[in-house]
DNA sequence: TATGAGATCAACT
DNA sequence: GTTGATCTCATAC
């Protein structure tokens, strides 16, 4: 049978190269509110664009910690992150979550967000935080407990690769990853 | 459709 | 004091 099984925590103690395209098409939901997952890029300890690449602060500590766990950190004063938690390799990595497709608790993330238009509940980082309820409360949450709840795909789909969003070290580097045709990316992929 | 400002916090120079 | 893994709204073409 096809139950769709809950993601081990082990699933996060690979390189998060590997990690990142596994995540597309899995489900996350937050208390009970989310969807598929779309969008995701990797941040990788060797990679200047990374928070962890100058060293554990006060604010990516989780990323030190053991793969599994959640690192969610203010963006831009305004917005909040999330990220997984990856395999260290020497140093940490991370994989920022950058769009769902919703599926359940629409009528939640609608209120929270103040929004009517399905596509924009959340493509994009901080417009998935906010509709999924996603908070520093979160930040060093694992991932296999509540209010998390990750469960894998059945198949593969297809994946497209690209270069990262809104950053400006490291620009080049193809480590973004989409679900190919989704209408639910925060921006297409050319 | 495209560009620009503002919001506002943690890290860094 | 400046910059950033962003988003929204306003104004311009």
């Amino acid at each position: 049978m096809a139950e769709p099984r809950g993601l081990p925590r082990s699933f996060f103690a690979r390189s998060v190269h590997k990690v990142a395209p596994d995540l597309i098409g899995a489900t996350l939901l937050v208390d009970g509110v989310g969807g598929r997952i779309v969008e995701v890029e990797a941040y990788h300890h060797t990679d200047p664009a990374a928070h962890s690449f100058g060293g554990p602060t006060p604010r990516n500590a989780v990323m030190f910690g053991p793969p599994g766990y959640a690192y969610v950190y203010r963006s831009y004063g305004i917005h909040w992150c999330l990220n997984f938690v990856c395999e260290r390799e020497g140093s940490a990595s991370a994989v920022l979550i950058r769009a769902l497709e919703p599926l359940e608790g629409l009528r939640r993330m609608r209120r929270r967000r103040g929004l009517a238009d399905e596509h924009l509940l959340c493509s994009g980082p901080g417009r998935l935080c906010q509709a999924l309820g996603v908070t520093v409360a979160h930040n060093g949450l694992a991932l296999d407990r509540r209010p998390f709840a990750l469960t894998g795909r059945d198949r593969r789909p297809e994946i497209a690769a690209g270069v990262r969003i809104g950053i400006t070290k490291a620009m080049e580097l193809p480590w973004r990853y989409g679900l190919k045709g989704s209408r639910f990316l925060s921006k297409p992929f050319r």
